[in-house]
DNA sequence: GCTTGACCTGGAGTGCACTCCAACCTGTAG
DNA sequence: CTACAGGTTGGAGTGCACTCCAGGTCAAGC
């Protein structure tokens, strides 16, 4: 499949996929006669992997550590699982403060709509 | 209190709470005798508030528009709370989003882990 | 044969949210 | 009297993650 097929199916620019060639978060693609890059199932699956690693919150930086082991192949499985699993109590942290947040805000409107239709004391 | 006392409350940098000042996110500050800005309670509480709204993911250009909201008083009750509202749903639709990739790490983790102790075949 | 559209490259520019800096002022302790 | 720890200002610089652009190549359709 060629650039534009693959943006659209991971959900950024064509631009955001050679950037992220560029740094080395995708390996570089094969090409065809023309020069094209080409991307099967496979690059399509990786990327979507990467997407879930933004989405949480993982910064460039890092993701890079764990695309340059998966790049050093066989043998780094160990170091790559440990930082998932850092990374995944990251994520039940931000679940958890997010939760905590949600909670907070649910109280203040609560306390607006009372003091909408009541008369309530003036807040921020 | 002196802004390093506010500063280390809030968990943000002096810089940073004259930035916040700068562009509108904090009312100008009262200052004593010799032009130090002073702080008290309810700044704490608002500036902890901004915290909020920041670490559940709303940008400093829509947390302004709620402080322009607070900063005219009386009669914007409505509009602030509509913000949250939809703020809040955000702030929903994140924790769900986490909630799923916590879900597909937990998975990943598994083959992992599995692939180490027994005989998995390579993946990412 | 020519236009069109999608791709290519290297490099510059953007928006966000700070963060740092130089140069200055001021109240207090030794 | 002086050193020093804090504060003040305006403005420049930073890091992140893109995003845009000019100038070029190439295959397909009219």
């Amino acid at each position: 499949m060629k650039i534009s097929d693959f943006a659209l199916r991971t959900h950024v620019s064509t631009d955001t996929v050679r950037y992220y060639e560029k740094i080395g978060l995708l390996p570089p693609a094969r090409r065809d006669v023309s020069g094209h890059r080409q991307y099967d199932e496979r690059d399509l699956v990786w990327m979507e992997f990467l997407g879930r690693l933004k989405t949480t919150g993982m910064p460039i930086r890092e993701m890079l550590t764990y695309a340059g082991l998966r790049e050093s192949g066989a043998g780094t499985e160990a170091e790559r699982c440990e930082i998932l699993k850092t990374h995944r109590e990251q994520v039940r942290a931000q679940i958890s403060a997010l939760s905590e947040s949600l909670n907070v805000l649910d109280t203040k409107i609560k306390t607006y709509e009372t003091g909408l239709s009541g008369k309530g004391r003036p807040h921020d």
